[in-house]
DNA sequence: CCATACTTGTTGACACGTCAATCATAGGAG
DNA sequence: CTCCTATGATTGACGTGTCAACAAGTATGG
């Protein structure tokens, strides 16, 4: 009879999963960040913040509009911005209406960095995951993701 | 007939698996971090270090051993071992029979914390990881990564 | 209208990682 | 023995991410 999910200790097997999972995704992540750098001078950060940005109307979004739709605190895109700004690729103004509020706008020079750096991106992404998937692979990696995503959402909807 | 690989540019599902795949595993990791740092105030580089540490001999391992058993740089490791000697976690000495290296030493706090941090770490492996998945899945996820994971190592040996 | 609470955004402190530079020692080649 | 190079380790600069504190504007209940 099965023990009751979460009670027993792993077994060695789990951990060996676990611990390939963590680790290659680590590596991966630093890898496709290694290309972007080399290829285009900027950061898996700044190329998420550019896409973002270059779809929005007028090219400009507030900034907790961008940070929901990248999904990052506040303050994490703050930071980010005043790198960016400082960079010249993006510049910050106030928000109309709002006080309070911020707008970062695209620049054209930020326009062209994500010009540059697209191709070189997608073509990184082909060759450092796609490419060395199954096609079967690949669709069980995504179901993969997509079944731990709902799990960590839910998590943490209820207590964290 | 189907192009050569790597040369088509990516489909709409292709897109959606990265990016599923790549901000899950991110979002994973920094649940796992934020686990272990609320459980036992420690980071996963700190549980990496202090795990290799205590299955050393003696407790102690030279740098260079210690950063290759865990796939750091050296200076990474420089930079960590520098923070947990001020945490007083380990302790530094100098190597005997090379002056030219440095010994990490685990301290009886490092062995505390360590021992503190086991039960809850795998806890929080299962919860987040193991139990969020089916055998099935599970078994997915290793060959996923274990291919990306000799996929990405090729690349390396080759020309980055 | 005003006190209060919520929202928006920034800042500072600190942990973490990478890169390039540095420095001392070890280990040959001559 | 003396250069010269390789190795072991550290350092400083900088980008990145989190957390907590804060400033300032907005909204709301009385």
């Amino acid at each position: 009879m099965p023990q009751r999910k979460g009670r027993a200790a792993l077994t060695r097997t789990e951990l060996d999963s676990w611990r390939v999972f963590i680790e290659t995704t680590e590596d991966l992540r630093t890898a496709l960040a290694g290309r972007l750098q080399t290829d285009s001078g900027i950061s898996p950060g700044d190329y998420r913040v550019l896409l973002e940005l270059s779809e929005a109307p007028g090219r400009r979004l507030r900034s907790s509009h961008l940070a929901d739709a990248i999904c990052w605190e506040r303050s994490r895109l703050s930071h980010h911005l005043g790198r960016m700004e400082k960079r010249g690729l993006i510049t910050r103004e106030a928000a109309a209406g709002d006080n309070r509020g911020a707008e970062a706008v695209l620049t054209e020079e930020g326009r062209d960095a994500l010009r540059r750096s697209s191709v070189p991106h997608f073509h990184a992404i082909r060759e450092l995951f796609v490419d060395a998937l199954t096609p079967e692979q690949l669709a069980a990696a995504r179901d993969v993701a997509e079944t731990l995503r709902d799990h960590l959402a839910g998590l943490k909807e209820r207590g964290e």
